[in-house]
DNA sequence: TTGTCAATTGTCAGACGCTGCCATAATCTC
DNA sequence: GAGATTATGGCAGCGTCTGACAATTGACAA
């Protein structure tokens, strides 16, 4: 009784049990990233992030299906936003115009989104870590060739283009998404470096794409 | 006694320890990756694998890190054969056309060194096979960045350039190892293609890089 | 309120990947 | 051949991950 008499629209009203379950599954996310930023993600163990969590490691692996995944739970919001920008770009911009303008713009948006499960600059040292550590960069590329398929379909879309007969969209988003590791990696390496520092990377490399297919680069 | 006198040059005649080594580790090799052909990565165990080598399980992780590197052996072969097909390009040639005819020219002369291990048409399985395995691709996809990596180096030291001031030679690497990947995954979709099959689609995927990058795709 | 159903969780046992340690056996050196 | 080196095997143990079962908790209706 009492219950708040909702519009009765789309998103349901969630039960207590789905808050428990989003509480859980937050919580857990925090304590592995806090955990992971201490003392490094291979010494940390399932057992003690469940433990930081108050819940028994078999709940650990109900909620994600290894200890790899826990550390990419954020990067997904990174993701389905760029996606997201991609499509509202405006339809007269060229490819790879359209993709320059979506990855800068994504960037400021997800702020909001990331920072009410973790502070920022924890995402910002999680990142770091998934660069430096062997085992969570070779997932992180892995992902990352997933985003490219998806974002080389928006561009076929786009364009009116049929993926299978068509290499073009394939081969702008492996050039993209190359020139995306790298300025990912080299802003991990300098370490403290912000939001800022990122776009500006990012602007400067895409602009070096076509002089470094250049036939002659002594100019 | 009657031991061979050898010139005494550089490759000193391998002694029976240095022989028995490299047999155990090709017979490893060759037991692992047909296991996992027969019945899948994930569910072949390093002990079926020692056990079908006839050692202890013990002793396959004194010849390999990881279950996964051993899938990963043969792959070296090919890598180091680009590197060197690179460094041996005239220096006339542009940095593009310089890795384009490297990768070309670096399929044909791998034959023979990994053959000598497995036969080709098992090496050929085992590279769909790590398409195709979410484990293993992300292994590889990182493995490809060390070699992009290595590849920018030997590009910059061509053009004379430094790496740590001019962003384009890991930017051309980023966007051609792209292209590299691409064509492995189409290349290991479609099912039981071939050496021959696989030099046209890198070609006809690098000729689409420059149009790719162009702002207006309509022509 | 109470009872029923479904979902979530904890506990336990176990497979598998991987490592350190020590004893044994093989090779190499003299 | 004796002694030093090195490869191998066996074992105990840690950490990741899964299946099965029982207990707890929230959802919903009588």
């Amino acid at each position: 009784m009492h219950a708040i008499e909702d519009a009765g629209s789309r998103p349901a009203p969630p039960g207590l049990r789905e808050r428990k379950k989003r509480r859980t599954r937050d919580t857990l996310i925090r304590c592995a990233l806090e955990l992971f930023a201490l003392q490094g993600y291979e010494r940390t163990t399932v057992d003690a992030i469940a433990e930081a969590a108050d819940v028994s490691p078999r709940t650990f692996f109900r909620y994600f299906a290894g200890k790899e995944e826990v550390a990419f739970a954020l990067q997904d919001s990174v993701e389905s936003s760029f996606c997201a920008a991609l499509r509202e770009r405006p339809a007269a911009e060229s490819p790879l115009a359209a993709l320059r303008g979506a990855v800068l713009t994504s960037w400021d948006s997800l702020g909001e989104e990331v920072g009410s499960v973790v502070p920022l600059e924890l995402h910002m040292r999680t990142y770091r870590m998934i660069e430096s550590t062997p085992a969570l960069l070779a997932v992180h590329l892995r992902r990352l060739s997933e985003v490219e398929e998806r974002l080389a379909h928006e561009i076929a879309r786009r364009e009116g283009l049929d993926l299978a007969t068509d290499p073009r969209p394939r081969v702008l988003l492996a050039a993209f998404g190359g020139v995306m590791r790298v300025t990912g990696r080299i802003w991990g390496e300098q370490g403290g470096a912000g939001m800022t520092e990122l776009r500006g990377i990012i602007a400067d490399h895409l602009d070096q794409l076509g002089p470094a297919l250049a036939e002659n680069w002594r100019t």
